[in-house]
DNA sequence: AATCTGTGTAAGGTATCACTTACACACTCG
DNA sequence: CGAGTGTGTAAGTGATACCTTACACAGATT
């Protein structure tokens, strides 16, 4: 999860991340939205996102099509939902955590909906 | 938004958020669970917190404790739902926006404009 | 007042980040 | 093949992150 974060600490990383979010794009394309930076900075952008698990990537020709990855974000979420939910809500998920010693996978996706439930004050 | 990611992207003050999550804690108690690092150190993170509206501070005679603030992983929060949120709801999310002229603008900009050229290549 | 206790700040070291320019490599097309 | 296009990698640089030790200072205690 840390690389993850780390990952999306970033603003330039963030608006790529929107920007493959509803489709592949290639990586010039990619570049071409941010103007006031050189293309090989974009390119490693691009490399964290990849090696932090935040974006698929997948040859094409010439090109380097990337695209935004679903699951990369949800241990990143899964902190959120933990520090958001109550305390009884928060026993539980770390009781369901001990049945799942590795890191669960495919569960957070309700768990999204708990945060969207507390993350109004 | 962007302190409050970077923040959070540090393992060791997201686990001072965890601590300070259900009460007020006093630095030196905090301090107490990081035997690996100095006094300090914890210090430092614990201004990192607080300039990054993680985290609240209140002077107790010789002490000062801290407690989390829930408002502070909002525009993170934000963030992750915005990218989980289908197409319709980001849309709707950005009238609310709209009409809510806080931060969270200049991101996004160059993203719509774009996206319209780049959806379907 | 003198001293302890709890805590923040200063100064400095090393690693890492986010860039830049220059170059390398793969694929396409004449 | 050879030139052009799309893209990643290497090398270097200034800024910043995270840590350490030494010190400063407010409030409590004696």
């Amino acid at each position: 999860m840390d690389e993850a974060l780390r990952a999306v600490a970033d603003p330039t990383r963030r608006a790529i991340l929107r920007l493959v979010r509803d489709g592949e794009l290639p990586a010039g394309q990619i570049a071409e939205h941010f103007p006031s930076m050189s293309r090989p900075a974009v390119s490693q952008h691009l490399k964290v996102l990849v090696d932090s698990g935040l974006v698929d990537v997948r040859p094409d020709g010439n090109r380097r099509l990337y695209r935004w990855r679903r699951e990369g974000l949800r241990s990143a979420a899964a902190f959120l939902d933990e520090m958001w939910s109550d305390r009884l809500a928060r026993l539980k998920r770390a009781a369901e955590r001990e049945e799942w010693p590795e890191r669960a996978r495919a569960a957070s996706q309700s768990n999204r909906a708990s945060r969207k439930d507390t993350s109004r004050d």
